[in-house]
DNA sequence: CTATAAACGAGACGGTACGTCGCGTCTTGTC
DNA sequence: GACAAGACGCGACGTACCGTCTCGTTTATAG
């Protein structure tokens, strides 16, 4: 029912893909602010005009690119166990974060967001919302199965998850680990676990 | 009482002060990536060079001029009642950003501390690091007094805290208000939390 | 009587007279710098590959249609007054190029000539060596008949009538009319007639 | 009288010498066409912005450039041969067009100004009209002194005498050369001469 | 009570990247 | 195979700001 927005026919798909690559190749290397438009068409052997055509900013083109590399830690585990659930999905996301380029470019995605509202949009729809989504029905089925309390407000809790990870991530506060997630999350599961 | 950092002499403090007002006007009327060093200084009705002979950038002067903004809600109160004092604190936080243009140029000072390293310092040492202080010193307090469990962590219990205000401002999934703060200082209490 | 480069076969007339149309009328009305090619295709309903495949270059279409304008003033007259035809086609000329857009066209087919060695050679090849080998003709003939001495530097008298013209199309230093022209034509002639 | 055009102060001539000397080298070597803006800065070792800060275009750079270079041929001989000083004046200046690579250089200028219209009205007040009045003030000395007529059209004569050699120069019909020219002013001169 | 050196306003400067325009070529169906 | 449509690699455009660098002109002590 929703209009695909029409994207003009006949793209040619080689440019796409390096174009792509040239992008979180370059942001990785030198940081999403170091990297210039220009750049990325040069590394991608191709005009400039091609990557306005098919986005709006560098940044669009980054949270495309990031959002192919987020593929793998979309989906929630489960395995009956909800602590565990979480501190799995939770410390693969920091994994990805951390032991990768993600971490910088990703900053550099929502820094970049932060004046640009239609990024930021696109953004929530395409990375925050899915994750949300696959949390949230995690978090209920755990519910039904009584593991954490009837009354648990389902959304401060992600928030609660996430936050923690992105205020990480984004103050730079302290190291951005997988411990220090674990215990966030054992800490926001104290709070709504049930006692049977 | 003087600061470390040995200043020059004969600083025109009545500049000093013209060009934090204009950067803050400015950064709130029209959002930080779209206010130029130049604009500040023409609003200020002061040359170019007297910006950077006193601020490396722009970040720089956006910093000092929101650490100014942020001097009333320092202080962490003290009740005597954690929960109460948490709640009252963080939203006091939420306030501050939300009923303020604050809330967009500190916005925009984060962005800029992405790519940074130095503006991301300071800001950590300015803002952060004081509100983490002092949410700590209470937490213990309240430790002390058996108030939350002997076990809690207490720098976990402020990254939940503070993450979640960061997240909403910085992710806008959805409103930051001050219910939703409300919510998620109860359910971080109700994990730390004493049962006498 | 076909022209001796082999033209491709099949060629879509309509599009060849839209193409000539368009081109003339656009850079009528905006001036030859200001026509791009794609400008001419789109007036023309034409894909841009139709004009390349036919014409070398902008300049090049605009030179087939305004040779097409010069059609009607190609002929020299010749009623036996060497002075009256001259005055007649050097004003016919006159208000062909003031009277019409042709005037405007013209100057910035010249002016691309400039920098175009090939459609330089096809302008003069195509409009000035005519004009100026009628006119050679008629003053021939005119010298044969004794109204002009027989000592006349007849490409002299040519370039000085055509270069009253030129001087005052490109160089715009008073108005192109057809009173200055006569007066030029008037003069040149008073340096060549004879006194019988 | 005349209102100076307010020219901002402070500018460095060191820069303004560099980007003339660069334009007039360039567009000698490429030609007016094949010369950027950004290859005359980076030629003279200065940003865009200083040649965009001082003059409209290209062409008006190269225009100063020009009329520089046309100081020398400024000034009309007065022997009192008014023949002999028109065709000195004529083939000094032929020379000077034909000889340097001014010619080039100034045919473009002629070009671009086809299409600018400001461009245009700076050409003829700098270069044609300052030539056409010491060539008038030559020729009505030498009415007044008898040597030609007094029915003379002073402004035709210029017309004609300049018009042979810009038509010779931007219709290459034939080389522009002194020979040439000064068959252009005898048979002119053959127009306009008294019989004592 | 100067004089002198700093900070100041103004803004030109050499640069870099921007996002747009038009070039002439190439590709994909359609007639 | 010529055609309409238009994506493509490319190069230049003219603009916006950057951070640095003169310019005089205040101005507030140090001699």
């Amino acid at each position: 029912m929703e209009p695909v927005e029409s994207v003009p026919r006949r793209r040619n798909e080689e440019s796409h893909r390096a174009i792509l690559h040239a992008a979180i190749t370059l942001v990785a290397e030198k940081g999403f602010e170091n990297v210039t438009v220009e750049a990325i068409a040069s590394h991608a052997g191709v005009g400039k005009q091609t990557i306005y055509r098919w986005w709006r900013s560098k940044g669009a083109v980054v949270l495309e690119a990031i959002n192919d590399g987020f593929a793998d830690v979309a989906a929630f585990p489960d395995t009956g166990d909800i602590v565990a659930d979480l501190r799995t999905q939770m410390e693969n996301v920091t994994v990805k974060l951390v032991t990768t380029d993600f971490g910088s470019a990703y900053r550099g995605l929502i820094a970049a967001a932060q004046s640009d509202p239609e990024l930021a949009r696109k953004h929530i729809e395409q990375i925050i919302e899915p994750a949300s989504v696959a949390c949230r029905e995690r978090l209920i089925r755990a519910r039904d199965a009584g593991q954490i309390r009837s009354d648990t407000d389902v959304q401060t809790t992600i928030d609660l998850l996430y936050g923690a990870i992105y205020y990480r991530l984004l103050l730079s506060t302290r190291p951005l680990a997988t411990e220090q997630v674990a215990q966030a999350v054992d800490l926001v599961f104290a709070g709504i676990r049930t006692f049977n």
